[in-house]
DNA sequence: TATATATAGGTCAAAGAAAGTCAAAGTCAA
DNA sequence: TTGACTTTGACTTTCTTTGACCTATATATA
């Protein structure tokens, strides 16, 4: 098998529970054996964006390679939720429903403090009766948009 | 980690509840064991004006770093049109201020598409009277929060 | 008052630490 | 046996750490 197989999976295995991934170029390369710009032929050859990967790094000391996996069931996520919001929702249902997108990356913390102020108690200053299902519609459609 | 990456987060906790600080070179370095032009290091690549900050220091006995957060122009810009957004806001008046913030490069597509969504006509379906009120509350809000 | 001394911070270049590039050489399946 | 993919390594670029030497300010002393 080759060694760029190897190192490959070796790197996905890192994703196991978590979206984002950092490894030493150099360090990597002496586990497997090889020259370091290895490294950079593995990641340049199965580390694409159109393969749904964002890579970062760094040189000089404490430098790093950090690897980003875009989620791509995202969108197939935040469909399903938006399908299962009803008509009207509060805010504390709000609340419970951003944490999980934190947790699960589908959304930044940007887009959380958005989603959040769009859609709280204070800001619309509605009568409970609209309230909740004007806050339904400005969630599920700025989920769409996200 | 690099030490540098440590100072400079070190540094930025002072700012917790202000925006001016006061740091003592020698001392620093002596805290952090490193020597004193780390610290020069450190600031000049993590405190530019470009990254929002001003220096200014003051040599011999008694002498100090001190650094200001300068208020970016972005969220002074912002504030400016936050204030200046009265109590109720039309969509059309809206599409206006969002074309000028992607013109200005104040907000990115991104969140110029969550704006839009959360201030329309057809998401929030409320009648005239409290529409625009509404429309106001949520897009000042959300400035606030760019 | 003039001078010396102690106390701070500033500068800059060399050394060190990582990662990036690119092309030559090697491998292997069609 | 050729063309696509992989391996290798010399050379480059970028960022960080370190230290020797410099400059400015305050304070004590003659």
């Amino acid at each position: 098998m080759r060694i760029s197989d190897i190192i490959e999976e070796f790197i996905k295995d890192l994703f196991e529970d978590t979206d984002n991934i950092e490894i030493q170029r150099n360090e990597l390369a002496e586990h497997f054996n090889c020259v370091p710009s290895q490294i950079n032929y593995v990641i340049s050859t199965r580390f694409k964006p159109s393969q749904g990967y964002y890579v970062e790094s760094k040189r000089g000391g404490g430098g790093y390679i950090k690897i980003k996996k875009i989620n791509t069931t995202k969108s197939d996520y935040l469909m399903n939720i938006i399908k299962q919001i009803g008509d009207e929702i509060s805010s504390q249902e709000v609340d419970i429903l951003i944490s999980d997108f934190l947790t699960y990356n589908i959304i930044d913390t940007k887009e959380a403090k958005l989603l959040k102020v769009a859609t709280s108690d204070n800001v619309l200053a509605l009568t409970k009766e609209i309230k909740d299902k004007v806050r339904a519609r400005i969630l599920k459609n700025m989920l769409l948009n996200i």
